[in-house]
DNA sequence: GACGCAG
DNA sequence: CTGCGTCAACGCCTT
DNA sequence: AAGGCG
């Protein structure tokens, strides 16, 4: 419930459970998979299901889970949900509040040739650069190879916002460790730890905190101190059996994650700052009716921009 | 996993 | 009542 | 319509 309180929240449900080969589904359309992600309420849904409509960048809106007592994770676990990937925001009294995230997520993903331990490493450069601009982030493994920081915002700035902030904060990150990269194209990236931005557009989620992931051993994305994130050396012994001995002996790290909120304002300094970030690909969405066309730096044109978002040639 | 429909 | 088919995500962009 | 990105 400390992750999915009143969050809309979208279901990866395995029903026939998760073994070797089973594979989820790429699309709306895809039969053949034995997964799916749920976004919208079920039908044959308990009375005591609370929902929120949520509006995604096309426009479109849909009903989604919003869990408010313990019942509707258990419900969800019985209709065969593995992981739960909620919005960054709060259902609230204030009508805005869908729209006003109240989490800024940093995603760092390990690409080929780096390793777990390589985003941890990175993770403390990043916690350092978060207390140098007087926020806390809360750390978390992802479940698989990457780690997940979590910074509690005001909930006071759009989700356009949001990502400005995120891409500021990588590209800073970026700036500050040559292990650390931001491009958008896997075959820029490198051999470095790459910072997700766009897991903080609209409609963009990440495997919720204590979730499952769906993979040999049931790992758990799981909540840390970041002295307990340094002492991991596989985020696999992180699982079903372990993580919730760990959390009924030692308690949970993450129990003070709502006690102070931060402004934004320091991050979005920073995009304004740095040069390049507007450059970044995909830009910002939804498109806004009467807004020109988008010219995306196509991958070929990509390369001509280096690092500081200057034209080359 | 659950629903709707044909049998 | 049983069996079977069907359904269960989102969207931006380029080629 | 398919491919690239998550």
């Amino acid at each position: 419930m400390r992750a999915l309180r009143d969050r809309p929240t979208a279901l990866e449900r395995w029903p026939s459970g998760v073994r070797e080969g089973m594979r989820l589904a790429t699309g709306p359309q895809d039969s053949k998979a034995d997964a799916f992600y749920q976004k919208r309420v079920p039908k044959g849904a308990p009375d005591y299901l609370e929902t929120a409509t949520v509006t995604f960048p096309s426009g479109r809106t849909a009903d989604e889970i919003c869990p408010t007592e313990i019942a509707v994770p258990v419900w969800c676990a019985h209709m065969g949900t593995i992981t739960f990937h909620p919005w960054p925001v709060r259902r609230s009294d204030d009508p805005t509040s869908l729209d006003r995230p109240d989490e800024l997520r940093i995603d760092l993903d390990p690409q080929p040739g780096t390793t777990f331990s390589d985003a941890v490493r990175v993770a403390g450069v990043a916690r350092e650069l978060l207390e140098e601009l007087g926020l806390r982030g809360y750390p978390k493994t992802s479940g698989n190879r990457g780690v997940h920081i979590y910074v509690r915002i005001e909930p006071r700035w759009e989700f356009t916002d949001l990502r400005h902030a995120a891409i500021g904060f990588g590209r800073a990150l970026e700036q500050r460790d040559d292990q650390v990269t931001t491009a958008w194209w896997k075959e820029e990236r490198g051999e470095r730890i790459f910072v997700d931005y766009n897991q903080n557009n609209r409609d963009r989620t990440i495997a919720s905190a204590y979730s499952l992931r769906p993979r040999p051993g049931a790992p758990v994305s799981t909540p840390l101190t970041w002295s307990g994130l340094a002492e991991v050396t596989d985020p696999r012994d992180l699982n079903l059996v372990t993580v919730p001995e760990r959390l009924a002996s030692e308690g949970d790290p993450w129990t003070t994650i709502d006690d102070e909120s931060f402004s934004l304002e320091p991050l979005l300094e920073l995009w304004e700052t740095l040069p390049g970030g507007e450059l970044n690909f995909p830009p910002d969405y939804p498109k806004m009716p009467g807004e020109p066309p988008r010219v995306q730096p196509s991958k070929k044109v990509a390369e001509h921009w280096d690092d500081e978002g200057n034209r080359i040639g």
